[in-house]
DNA sequence: TTGACAGATGATTGCGCAATCATTTAGGTG
DNA sequence: CACCTAAATGATTGCGCAATCATCTGTCAA
């Protein structure tokens, strides 16, 4: 009653233990005749490889680590998602880790993943310590940073460029002629810093920034927060008349906000979020987005460790620029 | 520079390796003075165990497994979050798998998780196929169904009913008086079809059920797909006074169109939403929901795994039932 | 003082597999 | 026909740990 190893479908099919291990690991190096009683064997049997055993024996596992900031950031959930579809039906599967927006809790957690000896590693962003960098660069797997460019990657870095999405999305309310443009930040990590960093820099650029328009909060993003926000905005600067969001919860809840208010979008009020998940796009008026492909990070990120896993090189190119498309709709557009 | 064991570490500590590898996992059975030896040993080692090894010895890894349809679906990634938390900081880790929506993937997919030798498996709905069922039965580990509750889990049940929480929100719109209420259903998952259910039970009782009303479509739900829905329905339905929507995407979407088309809410059109995801709450008038309790089931989930591998005995309850909560809001309410 | 006993520690073994090296077989060459 | 080569298959070993059983030490009661 015992589950069957690899002897055991050996013995069934009248051959050695380590041919069954070929026949499965190597098909080609088997000949023909042998792999077919090999395979007839093993369904018959239900034999079923120890995932430990091999990871043991090999010195390498068939696990794909994802080390994300959070779940229940919708981001990381598209990320993960485009990765899985990669990677289900393969022989690898994902274990995740969730760092919480800590770069310490990330350094303590990689020690954990790097004994699995993954198959390769996926983990957010470029802000690692330098002892996290160090562990990463010596793991002896692929390491796929992703939602960022670098020019100077771990391994391989697989998003876009927050700063120039910002960037183009507040050029953007700058050319449709709004000037008191407020930036409304939440969670503030790395990558809304670098999303607040090209704020600043086309608004600098343009004579415009002030520092009174930045509305800035530790909290996750939701629409309710949106709405508060806006509201303290208004109280501390009432000629604002745009509002450039990290997310776009914010902007569904800025956007909320100012019909209740009465404010008309886009005459008095622009509003630009950040992502593009799919309510924007429904409002009324219709909220400009910059959408970010985190699907295809993630799928990108997986084919990448899939590739080195069946012995493709690194790459010359090792940052892939997915980059971003600014959807403008009617929540920016005063020019026609 | 090799990466240390046991019997580095017992080298260092002066102790042997079996006693090393039992401060660690039973310090109790260790004194106090050979264990802080060895604690201080493995600081200064940098040991870290093998989890490979530690599970072919043992014959029991510390990977919780979890089967969800999607992670795309954020009702799953909120699970995911609240498993996480209880799970991270442990000794445990979190593999997941996607099943998408499909019982015999889900089939497939689970003689490749039992061979890791999961310390447990969180898997969503009861829909298992009958193989699914005996050998998850057959595990020798805790197995928590999500998402559903049922006299008959295969070991325990954490969720809620959705034919309750169905049945009680139409309860509450036909007490509201809307007649011609609709049922807007996506995906068409087992836990929509639950929903249809109470649905119906709760209509076919009033006498007010009419096959017409029923709107549904494979697709995935979203904002952008309750408008559209909307739009047939009203094509179909005219005299419709009220739509019960299987998710809040839905129930969003369905609430921007209505605007759109000058139809008012309540009076002209209820509408109530399901999970209660946040934007419901903020929308204006605000959007009834029921609000489920996802996080905090994955929560549970994992907790009873943790307890579970402490040595805790399955609770004579194995139904565990958290219900739900009726948010009745203004898009609902006609009466005062 | 002796023996019994419990607590603390150690030695041995095997988990199931893949790496390595050894052996066999078939096919081709001069 | 002897010889060489490459392809196909097999035997042995060890990965790092925990289970099991064995041994040692000290304490206490009679």
């Amino acid at each position: 009653m015992k589950k069957p190893t690899l002897v055991d479908v050996g013995k069934e099919s009248g051959v050695s233990a380590i041919t069954v291990s070929r026949a499965l690991r190597d098909p080609d190096r088997v000949s023909i005749a042998l792999r077919e009683r090999v395979f007839a064997a093993i369904e018959k049997l239900g034999y079923v490889p120890d995932a430990a055993a091999a990871t043991l024996a090999s010195n390498r596992s068939s696990v794909i680590a994802v080390l994300v900031p959070s779940f229940s950031n919708y981001v990381f959930s598209d990320v993960l998602a485009g990765a899985s579809n990669v990677i289900e039906g393969t022989k690898y599967s994902v274990q995740i880790g969730n760092t919480g927006y800590s770069a310490l809790t990330e350094e303590a957690m990689i020690p954990k993943f790097l004994t699995l000896k993954p198959a390769g590693i996926i983990i957010a962003g470029v802000d690692q310590t330098e002892k996290s960098r160090k562990m990463l660069a010596g793991a002896d797997c692929p390491v796929v940073q992703i939602m960022d460019t670098s020019d100077d990657p771990i391994d391989v870095i697989v998003g876009f460029s927050n700063f120039l999405a910002s960037a183009e999305a507040v050029a953007h309310m700058i050319e449709q002629g709004f000037r008191r443009i407020a930036f409304v930040g939440t969670r503030m990590d790395p990558r809304t810093q670098q999303r607040l960093a090209g704020y600043r820099s086309i608004m600098e650029a343009h004579g415009l920034f002030d520092e009174a328009l930045l509305v800035t909060t530790p909290q996750k993003s939701s629409v309710e927060i949106g709405r508060h926000l806006l509201g303290s905005l208004l109280e501390k600067v009432p000629d604002c008349d745009g509002v450039f969001c990290n997310n776009d919860d914010v902007a569904v809840g800025v956007a909320l906000e100012c019909q209740r208010r009465n404010i008309r979008i886009p005459q008095d009020m622009g509003i630009c979020g950040f992502n593009d998940l799919g309510t924007t796009s429904q409002m009324q008026p219709a909220i400009t987005s910059v959408n970010t492909p985190r699907a295809e990070i993630g799928a990108r990120a997986a084919q990448y460790i899939l590739d080195r896993n069946t012995g493709l090189p690194q790459p010359e190119n090792r940052n892939i620029n997915l980059g971003f498309a600014l959807k403008v709709r009617a929540s920016t557009q005063r020019k026609t």
